[in-house]
This record gives structure tokens, C-alpha cells and sequence, in this order.
DNA sequence: AGCACGCCGACT
DNA sequence: GTCGGCGTGCTC
């Protein structure tokens, strides 16, 4: 008799497959990874076949058949893919699976689409240049390693600088993978946010080429998924969950700026498509190259390293003018007098420019000044900003908004003060002291909708000259001859967060945005204001200096215990009712206290700031034994959710949290 | 997760 | 006497 182990496709924690089904035999030949439908108590689901076995454990008259076989299905090497996420980021079955089957499975809820826009932007240089000698030299380590010549690392951080001609190296690496009939996957980090790459990727690769990306609609998805795995093509693009792509032969992963927080899943299962991409390439026998200027301090100690120290075009990194804003004019605004000038300057040369601050809307706090009324979300502990353009009071972190008030809700009065700024509030300073210079603006709300964004950097690619204003959006990928100059406002603001990673990702940030400036024949220069002008972040981003920054950030990690010198696991508990989360918070924190390795430090429960009416606490793990620690979290969450007292609280777990 | 079963309070 | 609350258990 021949069994199909099915795992079904629910959410539930506390449902624990797979279960075994009877196959007739119009389903003989059914294969690991298809979709099956299944008698399921009362019900009908979908499952995925996770095994085939000649017998089962119970007794046949106990067993059930299959009631259809879909066409949907995924190749087993997925299917254990899929499962070692869902045991890994303590996440179900069911949930690691869903990442490695086709697009359009899930039957719930569809939502049409309108067509993709594919945005063209910048010059497609689309023949392959000829390489400078450190690029010939990183593809020729790549290539060696591809053909697995003895102690060849299986891994390579790929460090250049911005500008130095990364993805000319991964254009070879991925030719070179194909020559050998090996296919290659390409992570980047927002696939909308760089179709220079996607165009230019496509140029060189053709019909090998596929892309997968959320701004797809389903059936272009499908497409490009089923094309994969049908072998017509073997490369392919795309962000985070391109690292599931259904490759026959994989012999390459790329990861595009590595650094990138994007690789990180939000969402349950908190899944780390770098993680991902090792455990794949080992698995697989493929070669992993990760690339960035500013590498995580885990990637510098770890990883083998290939250098591209210039720009392909041979001019030297822009210098970098580091503004105090502590001693700065408050009469001029949240743009010092200096950045005024040199954006004057740009405006009389007919260049252009970029802004950067990371802060959406006109203003993040509107606050009374007779009574000194401050609001708020009703919803979230976190204050409601300011968005005047569309004349409301706006949450970022639930859907909450109201009409802006004109006077103040508790005294009447019609003082109403609009503290610090955000992109909305500087496109507008910037319209009006620089026109008729046009100024473009481009963040989460200006970008909201298919191809806006790229509407948006095609706009500024068009025009004679002008500015471009936006979130960190702004920094990435894109590459503007005439750019001239680039500011961050507030360049301090992410190390302000109570996060060990918050000086990496400010100089991460700061090195980027320099590196959109003075990739022209007009050279060109970089403003950082800040009230943390001594920072090591800041000074080393404005020295152009990785490695000194990163030899700093490895010792300060090692000092605090910090990865990679030990593993973090972050619990977050959400409920409505504050008592119970406590209440749940605390018998998890006693029952891992028991459970986990000795070495391992428990911090918490901590509390964090309410979002969408719920309450939430937080448990932290820091350990040198990242499985004991995972295989302990994962047992005693299982335990939480089996005993069903706590329905009424989720937990979601983050192993590795960035 | 669903959906049953089952054992206690307030209504026709 | 029953209708229905949600605690506990099961689904191949």
C-alpha cells in the first residue's frame, strides 16, 4: 500500500502533522511536494505531500484517501527547505511550506492587480564592459571557486566601494554558472526601487533571465515560477523570497548589498534570506557571493573577502562635509546655512541634488501651546504626524488617521505648534527657495501604487536639473551622472534606536547616500548634518572608512556579547488585555528559564509600545548555543500553544533579529 | 485552525 | 425541562 505524508496547509501552532493518507491508485505516481486536497476532520484542505512511505503506524481502516491531486506542486528540494524554516525560525510547518509553492495556491483570497508598469530608468549599459584588474581578479576567485578548485571557499564577501562595478562581477559570476549549466539566483533588496539592474540583467541574459517580485501580478508570477522550474530559464532575480526560486541545478546566490535589512521576513516565520542562502548554497553544493560597500560586522569576520577598492570611473569617493547642527541657526530651519548655500550653488551650476531625511510627512509631533495637548494614536502608544498636504493627522503604525485639527481639542485654543520635520516639510521649503529648480519627492507615500516610484526617479533623470527628497528610498541603487550633491538631514536619528545594530545601519546609511554623489565629470560633494558629529558611525561614513569603522564595531560587539559572539532570539507576546499578556509573559519566562542552555542569557519581559490596540512584552535570548537555545524556544512556544490556555495572546519568535 | 463533545446556568 | 456558554480534545 503506498502513503502520502501530508502536511496541511492551516496556521495553527497547535496542529501538529503530518498525517498519513491512503494513495488508490489513480494517485500512484504523486510525487513529494504536490498539493493535495484532504478529508480533514469535517473539512476539506489543502496539504503538501512531505513524504511517501509503503506503510503507516495506523491501522488502514483509520486512514483516509487524498480527494484530488492539484497540478500545483513543489520539487523536494524545497519541500525540505521549507520545513527546515519552519523548524528553524520556531514557525510551523505549514508556514515554512507556503514559501516554496507556486504563486496562486492559496485559494483564499485573490486580489486583481492592474499591469505592471516596468519603470526604465537611467542608461542601460547593456554590453559587458571591460573589467578593471581588482574586478578580474574578484571574478577569477569566483570562477575558480565555481569550479571547485581545492580550498576554495564555498562563500565570498565581495567588498567594493559605491561605483566600483559590483554587479559587472556578479553579470560574470552568473554567466560564468551558466557556461558551466549551473543556475544562479541574484538577491536584491527591493526589486521596485532598482530596474536600472533588473534592465540591465535582462539585457545581457535574456531569455535565461526571470524575475520574481511582489509587484508582479499572480499570473506574471506564476509564469516567471513555473518557467524556472521547467528549466527555461535558470537565472533569476529578485528580493527576499526569490531565495525559495524553484532552480533545477543551482550553482550560484548572490546577495546583492548584503547589509540590507530588507532580507529580513517581518512576518511570521522572521526568516533571514541571507541565513537562507547559506543553508541553500551548502545544501546544493552553490557557490554564495555576497556584495556591499558597508558589510555587516558577522560577514567582515566571517567570510572570505574580494576587494574592489575604486570606482570604475577612477574618480576618488566625494568628500564629505560633516554639519553640527547643535550650534546651527534655528531660524534656518532643519537645512543648515551651509547646505542652503551649496543646494544655491547647485541650482546656479544647473546640476542636481539629493536630500535625504528619513522621516515621512510634514511633521512627526503636533503639540498645543496654551495647554500643551499632544496627540496621539488611539491605537498605538506613538504620536500622530503630521501630513498637511493631505490636511490629516496620520499613525505610522496602524491605519488610523483624522482631520487635522484647527484648534485645540481640550482649551480652544488655535496655537498649535508642528515640531521637527519630514519630507513633506522640506520638498516644500526646497520648492519654494529654489525655484524654479523643480523638486522631486519620493517616499513611502509619494511611491504608494504601482511604478510610482520609478515615475518618480524617471521624472528626475529627465529634468535639466533639480532635487530629489525622500526617505532612505533615495539612497539606493540608482545612479545620476549629473548628481552633484548629497544631503542627509538628521543623519543621527537611527542611532538614536535602542538597537545594537543602530550604528552599523547609520553608516550603512550615510555611506550609501555619499555614494550617490559625484559619479559625473562634475565631480561633486556630500553634506551630513548631525548632532553626533563625533559618533564613529558618522566620522568613519565621512572618512569613506569600512574597515576602520568595522574594526571598531567588531570589538564592541565582542566586548557586550554581541552577535557574532553570541546568538540573540527576540519573543514578542501581543494581547489585548494587559493582565493576561503579563500573565502569559511570565509563565513562558519561567518555563525557558528552566529549559534553555546554561550559558544563555533570558532578558525580560520587557515591555514595548502598544501598536493596533494590542499590548506587547518582550523576551530576549543572548546564548553561545544558538541550537539549544532554538530547539528550547521552539518546545516550550509548541507547549504554550498546545495547552491552549493562552488563545487569547500571540507569540511570535525572531531568531537572529536584526 | 475548525469543529465537535460535554457539562453547568437562565429562559420558554 | 431545553438552549447555549466556552473548556477540552481530535483531526490521518
Amino acid at each position: 500500500m503506498s502513503i502520502a505524508r501530508v502536511e496541511p496547509l492551516t496556521t495553527a501552532r497547535a496542529l501538529r502533522g503530518p498525517f498519513d493518507y491512503r494513495l488508490p491508485a489513480a494517485m500512484a505516481d504523486l510525487e513529494v511536494g504536490r498539493v493535495v486536497r484532504v478529508p480533514f476532520g469535517r473539512q476539506r484542505v489543502l496539504g503538501v505531500v512531505v513524504e511517501l512511505a509503503d506503510a503507516s503506524e495506523l491501522p488502514p481502516e483509520r486512514l483516509a484517501e487524498p480527494l484530488e491531486a492539484l497540478e500545483a506542486g513543489a520539487p523536494a528540494e524545497l519541500v525540505r527547505l521549507g520545513l527546515w524554516v519552519g523548524r528553524e525560525y520556531c514557525s510551523t510547518p505549514s508556514r515554512g511550506l507556503r514559501l516554496v509553492l507556486p504563486p496562486g495556491v492559496e485559494v483564499r483570497k485573490r486580489r486583481p492587480r492592474p499591469p505592471t508598469v516596468h519603470g526604465e530608468v537611467g542608461r542601460g549599459a547593456t554590453a559587458p564592459t571591460r573589467l578593471l584588474p581588482a574586478q578580474e581578479a574578484a571574478v577569477a576567485r569566483i570562477v575558480a571557486a565555481l569550479d571547485g578548485a581545492a580550498e576554495a571557499p564555498r562563500e565570498l564577501l565581495l567588498h567594493g566601494v559605491t561605483g566600483s562595478g559590483k554587479t559587472e562581477v556578479y553579470l560574470a559570476a552568473v554567466e560564468a554558472a551558466l557556461d558551466r549549466g549551473r543556475g544562479a539566483i541574484v538577491l536584491v533588496p527591493e526589486i521596485g526601487l532598482a530596474p536600472q539592474a533588473v534592465t540591465r540583467f535582462r539585457a545581457r541574459l535574456g531569455d535565461r533571465f526571470a524575475v520574481l517580485h511582489s509587484a508582479l501580478t499572480e499570473a506574471e508570477r506564476a509564469e516567471e515560477w513555473r518557467r524556472l522550474h521547467s528549466g527555461e530559464a535558470s537565472v533569476c532575480v529578485g528580493p527576499r523570497s526569490a531565495i525559495f526560486a524553484p532552480l533545477r541545478d543551482l550553482g550560484l546566490i548572490v546577495i546583492d548589498e548584503e547589509h540590507d535589512a530588507s532580507y529580513k521576513q517581518e512576518g511570521d516565520p522572521c526568516y533571514d534570506a541571507r541565513a537562507i542562502a547559506r543553508h541553500r548554497a551548502a545544501e546544493c553544493g552553490a557557490l554564495l557571493v555576497a556584495g556591499t560597500a558597508t558589510p555587516r560586522p558577522e560577514s567582515w569576520l566571517e567570510l572570505p573577502r574580494l576587494e574592489l577598492p575604486e570606482r570604475v570611473d577612477g574618480r576618488p569617493l566625494p568628500p564629505v562635509r560633516v554639519l553640527d547642527m547643535r550650534g546651527a541657526d534655528p531660524r534656518s530651519g532643519p537645512l543648515h546655512s551651509e547646505t542652503w548655500e551649496a543646494l544655491e550653488r547647485v541650482r546656479a551650476a544647473g546640476a542636481k541634488a539629493i536630500v535625504m531625511i528619513n522621516r515621512r510627512g510634514f511633521a512627526p509631533w503636533l503639540t498645543c501651546r496654551s495647554c500643551g495637548r499632544h496627540w496621539s494614536c488611539p491605537n498605538c502608544d506613538v504620536s500622530l504626524i503630521v501630513h498637511r498636504h493631505r490636511e490629516r493627522l496620520v499613525c505610522h503604525h496602524c491605519a488610523h488617521a483624522e482631520p487635522l485639527p484647527r484648534a485645540c481639542r481640550d482649551c480652544d485654543s488655535t496655537t498649535l505648534s508642528r515640531a521637527g520635520a519630514g519630507t513633506e516639510q522640506v520638498e516644500r521649503l526646497l520648492a519654494e527657495r529654489l525655484a524654479p529648480m523643480p523638486v522631486f519627492r519620493l517616499d513611502g507615500d509619494t511611491a504608494e501604487g504601482r511604478g510610482a516610484h520609478a515615475r518618480i526617479l524617471a521624472a528626475f533623470e529627465r529634468a535639466e536639473s533639480g532635487v530629489l527628497v525622500g526617505t532612505q528610498m533615495v539612497a539606493k541603487g540608482h545612479d545620476f551622472p549629473e548628481v552633484t550633491l548629497s544631503a542627509i538631514l538628521d543623519a543621527d536619528a537611527t542611532l538614536r534606536f535602542p538597537d545594537f545594530r543602530a550604528a552599523e545601519r547609520t553608516f550603512a546609511m550615510v555611506a550609501q547616500l555619499a555614494g550617490r554623489s559625484g559619479r559625473g565629470t562634475a565631480g561633486g560633494g556630500v553634506i551630513v548634518q548631525t548632532l553626533a558629529p563625533s559618533a564613529s558611525s558618522i566620522v568613519h561614513a565621512a572618512a569613506h572608512d569600512a574597515p576602520a569603522f568595522l574594526a571598531e564595531e567588531v570589538e564592541r560587539r565582542r566586548a557586550l556579547r554581541y552577535p557574532p559572539f553570541s546568538h540573540l532570539t527576540r519573543i514578542v507576546l501581543k494581547a489585548e488585555s494587559e493582565p493576561r499578556l503579563g500573565q502569559a509573559a511570565a509563565e513562558l519566562a519561567t518555563a525557558l528559564a528552566a529549559a534553555i542552555p546554561a550559558d544563555a542569557d533570558l532578558l525580560g519581559p520587557a515591555p514595548m509600545f502598544r501598536v493596533r490596540n494590542r499590548h506587547r512584552c518582550r523576551l530576549l535570548l543572548k546564548a553561545a548555543d544558538r541550537e539549544g537555545t532554538i530547539a528550547a524556544v521552539r518546545e516550550e512556544i509548541e507547549r504554550l500553544a498546545a495547552a491552549r490556555a493562552f488563545r487569547d495572546v500571540s507569540v511570535s519568535v525572531d531568531v537572529d533579529p536584526q
